[in-house]
RNA sequence: GCCCCCAUCGUCUAGUGGCCUAGGACGUCGCCCUUUCACGGCGGUAGCACGGGUUCGAAUCCCGUUGGGGGUACCA
């Protein structure tokens, strides 16, 4: 019995790959691919290979290659093959392999399943309105060119392009997430593999390389759905020329959509990996919710790790209808992983953020370090980004020239917080029992005020803030002197 | 236009012919906890797009309609 997935293939032998074009921030709908191919991989115990399509030298850049590579540490997606860790079916970025795509591209038009183009886009477009034809795409018009037309055209110095020869019959396959999909040759077009000036296109580059690199399973977006119909034939010719073992099984993946029923699209807000990165969410959180974007570990069940992930992943189970990105759930499966992750762990994760809000040095010192240590247990469970620990936080690095409340104190509030300077100033112990004894008697007590309306200003005046952590864990923290002077400033 | 894909609460989903008076999560609403915020707890809200079949029986299978999405390049 053969695997549905598998086929006859040992699962350590399963090659997968993600291919990401550098042209900058990586894109979410990306992300979820990688992470697909990842697990899938990690799943069976087989290899993922990175391998960057940069052959549009124009869109391409330095920066957006380093930014693919970061983006997949930060992400912690590692992969078997590709750039910065070699492997044998290298070199791994299509910069560096055009020599190749040029040999098979001659070795194309030698065995004739390719042939030259010399037609321009308004011809084509001219012929299919004269003919009243319904069918999009190229018309094979110089599959068997006249010599005399190609003479007029060489004479008047056109550049073919190379196209593939698409065979008859319909191309079927079994798709690992739709099933069986079906598309009658009418439909699929011959189509361009190099431009006129020579360079290769995705068309020729994507295939030729899975099947050099031996990829084995293709899991992409629907997007590409129907560019499939025309790289299974390509595959079967490169295998018949002894260029690598056929066609892959293809996996759909839904689309990601954005708001208002549209692909997520480059230019959408939320869109780019960056914007999570710097606002401070959790790597762990944002892999989790886009894995539930098509699939799910458990029926009741939504919070996992990637480990967790790998284990469980059946690309079968993945759902074939687009997904909505809801930026609520985001949070909330962030949020969970906040409270996840250790104390320990959240405070080396918080520092970059508080370092580039300009409140901690780089590197923190010591003494820094330390406030940050006794601070975090009061936050941990409080902030559902790491970025929400700069405006918590924020009150224990600010020396005392730089602090300015943020909220402002009424006339009444200001009442209160000349009581609590009178009650806490000749204090004994600076200790959060203390105080809040302190504060109670004073302000609850003799005040006889609600406890909402009793610890609002002082938190204010100490913390800056109408959110803050607990306030007398706050105040003992921020030890007696600041405490007490912030208070006294708040009067003035 | 043509081709392909998709169709369960607002959103992500469970459901693979009887266990479904459709389950979970996010959101939302109410309540509880509470020094703010957050966490946590309890409860409510809301859905099988429509029409035909098949079947003793359909959210589940088939056909059609409608709706949505993707593609239709010398982009990827």
């Amino acid at each position: 019995m053969t695997d549905p997935v598998l086929g006859d293939l040992n699962p350590t032998d399963v090659r997968v790959r993600f291919p990401p074009s550098p042209t900058g921030n990586l894109h979410v709908g990306n992300v979820r691919s990688a992470l697909f191919n990842w697990a899938f991989a990690r799943h069976y115990g087989g290899k993922l290979v990175l391998r960057i399509e940069d052959t549009d030298l124009a869109r391409n850049t330095l920066e957006g290659y380093r930014s693919i590579i970061d983006s997949l540490h930060w992400l912690g997606i590692d992969w078997d093959e590709g750039p910065e860790v070699g492997g044998d079916y290298g070199p791994y970025r299509q910069s560096e392999r055009l020599p190749i795509y040029a040999e098979v591209a001659r070795t194309l038009r030698e065995e004739k399943v390719a042939y030259d183009c010399y037609c321009t886009t308004e011809e084509v477009e001219a012929r299919r309105k004269a003919s009243g034809s319904k069918n999009q795409g190229y018309d094979g018009f110089c599959r068997d060119l006249d010599p005399d037309q190609l003479a007029v055209w060489q004479a008047e110095g056109r550049l073919p392009v190379l196209r593939f020869r698409m065979p008859e019959g319909p191309i079927v396959w079994n798709d690992l997430v739709r099933g069986e999909v079906t598309f009658l040759p009418e439909n699929v077009p011959d189509f361009a593999i190099l431009r006129a000036n020579g360079d290769p296109l995705y068309t020729l580059v994507n295939p030729l390389d899975d099947a050099m690199m031996e990829i084995t399973h293709v899991l992409r977006g629907e997007d590409l759905l129907s560019s499939t119909p025309r790289q299974i034939p390509l595959y079967q010719t490169l295998q018949r020329l002894g260029v690598g073992n056929g066609p892959p099984r293809f996996g759909h993946l839904p689309m990601v959509m954005g708001e208002g029923n549209r692909k997520l699209s480059k230019r959408d807000p939320g869109s780019g990996l960056l914007e999570y990165v710097d606002r401070g969410f959790l790597p762990e959180g944002l892999l989790n919710y886009l894995a539930l974007l098509g699939w799910g570990i458990a029926e009741d069940r939504d919070v996992f790790t990637m480990q967790e992930m790998a284990e469980a992943f059946d690309i079968r189970r993945v759902n074939p209808s687009p997904a909505r990105f809801d930026m609520k759930k985001l949070e909330a499966i962030n949020s969970a992983h906040m409270r996840r992750i250790s104390i320990p762990d959240m405070t080396e994760r918080v520092i970059p953020f508080l370092n580039e809000a300009g409140l901690v040095d780089d590197p923190i010192t010591d003494e820094q370090r330390a406030t940050l240590v006794a601070a975090m247990p009061l936050v941990h469970e409080r902030i559902n980004t790491l970025s929400e620990a700069v405006p918590m936080l924020g009150f224990l690095f600010m020396d005392e020239e730089s602090f300015a409340p943020v909220d402002e104190i009424d006339s009444s509030g200001k009442e209160v917080v000349q009581a609590s300077y009178d009650a806490l100033s000749g204090l004994e112990e600076w200790t959060t029992e203390a105080i809040e004894t302190s504060l109670r008697a004073a302000l609850v007590d003799a005040m006889g005020l609600k406890p909402r309306n009793a610890f609002g200003p002082v938190r204010i005046a100490v913390t800056g803030r109408r959110v803050s952590p607990p306030l007398f864990e706050s105040m003992e923290l921020l030890g007696r002197e600041r405490s007490l002077g912030r208070l006294q400033a708040a009067l003035a």
